[in-house]
DNA sequence: CAATATTAGTTGAAAATGTAACTAACAAGG
DNA sequence: CCTTGTTAGTTACATTTTCAACTAATATTG
């Protein structure tokens, strides 16, 4: 029986969250992996550049917090399925400009036409106030300590 | 520009779930990894062992939604670092059930006064009554669609 | 009670991830 | 300009995770 210093493992936030994420991710993941092949990582990708437009992986890695290394991977992958094209930037040939194909615009759209899905079907389990609180919470958390 | 069918990323709850499951998983693994040279997993497996008493690997597996091929392995490695025991059952000898040692014993009260320090933290930077919405938000997301 | 199925757990190989070192391009100070 | 530093991205290697096949023990059923 936990003491009132220690911890009760189905409190602790960290281990809720890890757990929700696991569950709503796993959820989700068979519409991009069954659909397209494809890897979380190539998923939020395709999602960023689909949603903002052209963008070098940098502004990708840090929007998204993702490790340069994973995403050049993902964006490799994304290139050998024919989904993204890169433009090399004359003014700086370090970073090359990422661009949707029309075959990867096609996917984003359909991928993200089942997100909202998905994400409509939680918001009405969980009823609209709570989301609106989980949400802000989130983001808080997400912003890290 | 995101039309009424299609998605805002940065409103997608498993995306959200994940980032800030990410971040605070972050915030905490330096505790147990830094201290102990564990694993997730392992401080998971310890968590439940020193909660919930002595168990077989099969029901942390079933608890914590662990893969068994990752609860084996962890148990390998906390038995390696002589945090765990098992003890034949004779009842039934397929599996074996799992204890603390004095030393996972040790561990366990060390992280879990750590692990109810970093949430009392999380509490105050949340509110109270925002912490009760989400934590129960996210029992319900973790129970899976 | 023999044949088959199920369950708990392990193991090996393949896939994915993380870490560190690297290249190439640009930036800044002397 | 020319050293030194920084930035974007890649690659090699080690660690971790996943997947599939396996063993050993128990349960079921014909």
């Amino acid at each position: 029986m936990p003491t009132s210093t220690e911890m009760d493992l189905s409190n602790f936030l960290p281990y809720l969250l890890n757990q929700a994420a696991d569950a709503q991710g796993a959820a989700f993941s068979p519409t991009y992996k069954d659909r397209y092949g494809m890897l979380q990582t190539e998923w939020r990708i395709l999602f960023h550049l689909g949603q903002y437009g052209d963008l070098a992986a940098k502004q990708i890695c840090d929007r998204a917090h993702i490790h340069k290394t994973k995403a050049s991977r993902g964006v490799s992958a994304l290139e050998d399925k024919r989904f993204v094209v890169r433009e090399e930037v004359a003014k700086d040939r370090r970073h090359a400009l990422l661009s949707l194909t029309a075959a990867g615009r096609a996917a984003y759209d359909d991928l993200s036409m089942a997100a909202a899905q998905f994400d409509r079907k939680l918001q009405e389990r969980l009823g609209g106030d709570d989301v609106q609180t989980l949400k802000r919470c989130l983001r808080v958390l997400m912003q890290n300590s």
